[in-house]
DNA sequence: TATAAATTTGCCAAAATATGTCAAAATAAA
DNA sequence: TTTATTTTGACATATTTTGGCAAATTTATA
């Protein structure tokens, strides 16, 4: 149920590379990375990027992904969870608008 | 441009009542809520239960304001907020019917 | 204006989280 | 079954969050 960790282990496997040799990219403890990529731990933004750059492919796919992870975290087991992400959508469309002008 | 803040502001306004009343019935500081209400500080969850439940008010309203906020608080500067939160919307659709079923 | 009430702010302490390290256990591959 | 890899647990450290307090500032009222 994360999409960030999934994504990133099978660009790993894809590449039959060792956590250790990933993790010393990231520098980083390869057991915080078996973490990561098992979605019980959070990246950090500067990974995300580092990730994309080492795996050469878009940052943009990994950035949503890990971002999105963030968000469910923060409102699983909410019952609102739903209309809470329509309404921060509204104001993130809003915001968007006011900064073009 | 924090909704919730704003919301229990001129609740607690439109009663005309001080701070340290409303901040007694959550047993916290007045400082605290004054930092709550201007969006200084996230309210916790029970927070908002109470002051739903206090302010006689739709639970739901407050609730989804307040997660909301969290979110808006989480990607706020990044550049795929939008696109992540359509994502965490797509998850949250699958995972709903997933439990429905 | 002077006083009182209410709000905001800065600073500190305690609690809670996050983050990292290391080594042993478990699993998978050779 | 040996070796390489991954996972897990136990800790230590750093960072963030949270709240309390008191002083400063702002707002309302006599």
């Amino acid at each position: 149920m994360n999409s960030f960790g999934s994504m990133i282990r099978s660009l790993r496997e894809s590449k039959k590379l060792p956590l250790r040799t990933v993790a010393a990219v990231l520098d980083i403890d390869q057991a915080i990375l078996s973490r990561i990529e098992r979605g019980e731990r959070k990246a950090q933004n500067e990974h995300v990027s580092r990730l994309a750059q080492y795996f050469d492919t878009p940052e943009k796919e990994l950035m949503i992904a890990w971002l999105s992870d963030k968000i469910l975290y923060e409102i699983e087991d909410q019952a609102f969870a739903y209309e809470a992400l329509i309404a921060a959508e509204e104001q993130v469309k809003y915001q968007t608008l006011k900064n073009n002008k």
